[in-house]
DNA sequence: TCAAGCCTATCTATCGATAGACAGAATGAC
DNA sequence: GTCATTCTGTCTATCGATAGATAGGCTTGA
């Protein structure tokens, strides 16, 4: 993957991450990273060419970051909130939502190509944090559960991002932690 | 308020809540009512006030809604559940998430008094909950559970909408519940 | 008479996308 | 080794479509 790809993607995830596919145009991308928007179109033809790429890359990179920091505990409670940890970084050192949040939320008015690669970034993270939850449970129970754990983190992210409130992205959690040690 | 602003008004609501702020136009709304862009500007200078007041029209419906079916009753776990139907409702009917959970994504990009709006909107919902929770608990602690509550129900219509699934919507709403019977 | 409501017509800015040219690096035939 | 060819990545220039917004006129009912 060449050096402008890359940079044509960090710039298109800040961008739809703050303010959603619709309002990032290649013009945009092209002036931030130095290169005319035709050369944008070079590396992705079509805008949804652009989506789909950045999603996957997106996803890979966050399920990378989930395993490597899980490979260091064996205790689920602990990989929980391994869990919960990659997700907070993502909200306070970039001071926006998941890419996923914001493509979700717009999905109904994304190309299908678009809109299935995010849907495919739910799946899996949900049969990640599903993984990890004691198999004493049925298959179908383990994943109502960690649907409802991302569900939490994802509303708490949206929450957060539109009432400035880091805090209550923390709090959420807290109240989130408690409910699953307990249960 | 005229017929023809609540038809624009219709009209931007559904729009919006499929495809975000960014991604619906003035001429669209216009014909979708059958009359020319430039009338929808006549009632709506800017697009920004079309924006706030589609959230105020829809932030004072809710509450409506929820004061109207909470009266019927006393318990608190069954006015959670007219808070969480009243959430269900919005998904099932108009197949598309909350007006606040696509602006609130969209937030940081989105003009200060339409970001705000939405920001008063979720005050006011967290409000509403936090007020049915029994009052042995702080101020703090009942915001904090509104709040989880609350960003549960956002995160899960989005990931059900994204995932084309309300059955995913419901099962998460069955581990709210339960987490929220025995605390 | 006049204001409300909608119209026609138009503006400027920007959108995603394409065509065609060019420089320089890589490749392959001799 | 050298020269011709091809590929890569970028450029300039432009397309038709559409965005939000505005000026000014027509119609209708109080």
């Amino acid at each position: 993957m060449s050096a402008t790809v890359d940079k044509v993607l960090d710039a298109a995830e800040g961008a739809m991450r703050a303010r959603g596919y619709h309002a990032v145009s290649f013009r945009e991308l092209a002036d931030d990273i130095g290169i005319k928007s035709s050369s944008v179109h070079y590396h992705f033809p079509q805008k949804d060419d652009l989506g789909v790429a950045l999603i996957e890359r997106y996803s890979e990179r966050v399920l990378a970051e989930l395993n490597r920091h899980s490979e260091e505990t064996k205790n689920p409670y602990d990989r929980l909130d391994v869990f919960i940890d990659v997700y907070r970084e993502a909200l306070v050192n970039t001071d926006s939502v998941c890419l996923c949040v914001m493509l979700g939320a717009e999905s109904r008015g994304l190309p299908d190509n678009v809109s299935n690669a995010v849907a495919d970034f739910f799946d899996a993270n949900i049969g990640w944090l599903a993984n990890i939850l004691p198999t004493t449970l049925s298959k179908k129970a383990r994943r109502n559960k960690a649907a409802s754990v991302l569900a939490t983190l994802q509303g708490a992210m949206m929450m957060a991002a539109t009432l400035k409130d880091t805090g209550l992205f923390d709090a959420i959690v807290k109240e989130l932690r408690a409910a699953h040690r307990q249960s």
